[in-house]
DNA sequence: CACCGATGTAACAATTATAGTTACATTTCG
DNA sequence: CGAAATGTAACTATAATTGTTACATCGGTG
């Protein structure tokens, strides 16, 4: 029950995709996610800092930068995930003196970096137009 | 750099592959993932819950219960993961009074869903004998 | 121009999960 | 019996996310 930080910006998105700008205040949009307003605005900043959005300081509301159809899930997950770049991770100091210890790091690397492709391809299939689709179908 | 479960425990079970049983004691495997050895013995119990090797008290080491090639990632993953069925989490308490509060949960619930499908397809795909053949070619 | 309401961020506390450690009951074997 | 190991409980440490308080700054409005 942690890290719902995809989660909530497909929420903050579907709402930038739905009402008009000056609705969409960080106030207005934790009041929909049911949290605190600072931690929307955290997360907008940094979809912002994706392209996804805009905003400005003394104008309330956030926009989306272009078409639901045009934002894939990928395009949100890799605005969100800064330096982390697979979702398994790998022990950091295995023993170089075994065998094992000396090259799991690069066999996990490999087969944990091939999972992280189709996850990141099927995310890349997805756009915040399905989820539009999806919420009121 | 954390949760290195699956990581260590895919270390843990090449080991056994490798090695004649009496020589995996928790001590000897914690010196090749550099670690302690209750953190060796915690996960070895859960993959021993999970069928995947057996042990005893008092006598040392751990042996796998079947051959590499029959021991897939997915079998390893499920082993540890416990109670998580999902890599992306949900936010628990969106407003029910706004469109997307309402329904955002089932909606990310089923895209969600698939994202998991496709990673358990892929480690489903590999196997304990794929990451050996790796380490040592 | 001063105020109000909003964004953007810094700083810190709270929560949660994993990793690491200490301790110890229990078991097997010499 | 005594040594060595497994299995586990309990606790601390670390790290990441979430939640909160505070505040600088901007822009529209009276």
């Amino acid at each position: 029950m942690k890290n719902n930080r995809l989660a909530v910006s497909i929420h903050i998105l579907s709402l930038a995709a739905l009402n008009p700008r000056d609705q969409l205040t960080s106030e207005f949009i934790a009041g929909s996610v049911q949290t605190n307003s600072v931690v929307i605005r955290r997360l907008t900043s940094e979809l912002k800092k994706a392209g996804l959005l805009t905003s400005q300081p003394g104008i309330p509301g956030i926009k989306l930068t272009r078409s639901p159809s045009d934002i894939s899930l990928l395009d949100i997950y890799k605005a969100i995930q800064g330096y982390r770049e697979s979702v398994f991770s790998i022990h950091q100091n295995p023993n170089p003196d075994c065998e094992v210890g000396a090259n799991i790091q690069s066999t996990l690397d490999a087969t944990f970096h091939k999972v992280q492709e189709t996850i990141e391809e099927e995310l890349a299939n997805q756009t915040l137009q399905n989820i539009l689709d999806h919420l009121f179908e």
